[in-house]
DNA sequence: CGATTCTTTGAAAACAGTCAATCTGTGTGG
DNA sequence: CCACACAGATTGACTGTTTTCAAAGAATCG
């Protein structure tokens, strides 16, 4: 797992064995069995975290226990509470583990201060974010599309990995519908081939 | 308008006057009148952009011409396309006011120069970045949110200033929903008195 | 293979959308 | 100052899509 964490930051940006001497010690590798917690709602969300391995869901329950995905992150990915983070407030999400995962964690306030201090470091935070809010746009996009049938053509268009790796119950929920929609439209569009089976 | 910028940022970061003097000279005032547009669909979004006075909308439009508008910003609010910006793609939005506005531009290469050598404004820019991505959080909560009233009642708690000065089916499109829908849930609430009129 | 979990199918009900008409308020020009 | 035009909001009747509820089929896993 470490060595695919290092394998990530090589990938992103050049860094020193210095560097990554001073970055190691504030990691926090996390395994995460399927169906097991990394935050669960009211709880305050103080890391960064790095998807190094698996499949972590984020999901917001209302009332009735009725819930809705928000994304699904893979290897490579960040994930978290930014509003919580950010206000240290308890989280109304819950994020778990959809497969067997590893995580890697940092503390906020120790990684801002190697941010501080390594600038490649700084650089690869800004990007992150601008990488979030870009996906946070096409998540927006696709909230905001009106019928159930262009939902799933756009998810099937810009997601085929996760179409594969996902149970199709998640991806209703993710796509705003119930399975049983989420079915129907599948067939309607196989039979018209819009769509890969 | 100047006045009022250097305001904003005084408010948000640290200035000296050596550095207000290193970014005024990239700075470059744009005055809206209402119903102009920022960005046309089309086109490619190279700037940062923040909004000193009035109320700008995005939005996107699909083949028929119908619009989904993605977000409102007003003063001190940061505006422009993400996603173009990023990958110096033509843009599938447009940005337009529906007040008579005035918004302050930079360049972007010009801005992240100076970024890199003013530690205050790269900082200011971070935390700007997360703040977007806390609203875009928050946007996709409402319109992943399923039925009309709990999307206008959530509208209404959280955005009370926008309620007040954007046409009702503006708000609509927002929401996700025709103005007609809008018109009879807000009847429905009031009648209920779970919203105020 | 049994049990659980997931997907599919059917029929009825609920909800939001569409279309069309009316109402309301605001601003403009006579 | 009034009348008119126009943009926006409301209301009603109808249509269509999605949800709900229920049950039956697949698929997966110990």
């Amino acid at each position: 797992m470490l060595q695919k964490f290092r394998h990530y930051f090589d990938s992103k940006i050049p860094i020193t064995a210095d560097e990554w001497e001073m970055i190691m010690p504030i990691c926090i590798p996390k395994e995460l069995k399927k169906g097991e917690f990394l935050l669960k709602e009211g709880e305050i969300w103080r890391y960064v975290a790095i998807v190094i391995e698996g499949c972590i869901r984020t999901y917001r329950a209302d009332r009735e226990g009725k819930i809705r995905i928000l994304n699904f992150v893979i290897e490579n990915g960040w994930t978290g509470d930014t509003h919580s983070l950010q206000n240290s407030v308890p989280s109304v999400l819950t994020i778990d583990a959809i497969e067997n995962s590893s995580v890697m964690l940092m503390k906020v306030e120790e990684f801002d201060r190697l941010c501080r201090q390594l600038p490649h470091l700084n650089q690869l935070m800004n990007d992150n974010l601008k990488t979030c809010l870009s996906e946070s746009y096409e998540r927006i996009d696709l909230a905001t599309t009106v019928t159930a049938d262009e939902k799933y053509r756009s998810f099937s268009i810009n997601h085929p990995e996760l179409l594969l790796r996902i149970p199709q119950y998640m991806i209703a929920s993710y796509l705003g519908m119930t399975p049983e929609s989420l079915s129907r439209v599948k067939k309607k569009l196989v039979k018209d081939q819009l769509v890969l089976t």
